[in-house]
DNA sequence: TGCCAACATGTCACATCTGACATAGACTCA
DNA sequence: TGAGTCTATGTCAGATGTGACATGTTGGCA
């Protein structure tokens, strides 16, 4: 596995090597949780891009700078349904989200 | 608006002409049922294509029975979250999940 | 008719996620 | 140097979602 992904994978709660073995993620959860990563990636550069701060967006979303800075570093807390609404109040089209959850990397096992 | 969409948005726990008025929905709002809306249809769609009881999906995803169906009647109290798992243990792929999303039909105000 | 599997719906204790807040670090500009 | 802006991280009470269970409904099939 390439260091990057992993250093993704770690930052998204899933210890390589811990108690609860990177190796024991079923497909479906390994996919799940790379979603996340693609989807909080998305939102930082589609905030970014748009000259808004974290404080902006929260505002927008009626949420708060602290967890807008959570769901950039796909914190495992932060749910896909507030992702997803952040990056529908950053301006997000279903089909933007539609092309970014598309491309989004496998990870080899 | 058709009467059909009209009938999925109020299963989805939005009341057309309640106190919270169903023209309230700010364009954003609206895209997160709609997105709600489609996946749970592809959800269904796609169990019942692969002949999977709910109770069968249920087992699967670690779930029961009862959960599934509210999933696929689009309970407002099913998150975002448990319906992508659920797709994926369905054995939907990221793409088949970008496709629903991309090709979800928008509700006119 | 009764039986059976599949699906729908309501409830509840418990788990998880939430916004808000405090606080700290990084950076720029005067 | 200090003030201002932006972002990161930790905490917590309250809101929301969860699986499990009970029970009801539907549609075969004998």
């Amino acid at each position: 596995m390439k260091t990057n992904k992993r250093k993704r994978l770690e930052k998204a709660g899933w210890k390589v090597g811990s108690a609860k073995d990177f190796l024991d993620l079923t497909p479906e959860e390994s996919a799940f949780v790379e979603l996340k990563l693609t989807l909080s990636a998305s939102l930082k550069e589609r905030r970014q891009r748009h000259g808004l701060s974290q404080h902006e967006l929260a505002k927008r979303l009626r949420s708060s700078q602290s967890r807008v800075a959570k769901m950039e570093a796909s914190d495992p807390a932060v749910s896909l349904d507030l992702l997803v609404r952040a990056l529908l109040a950053a301006g997000a089209k279903k089909k933007d989200i539609a092309k970014a959850i598309a491309k989004s990397e496998s990870i080899a096992a």
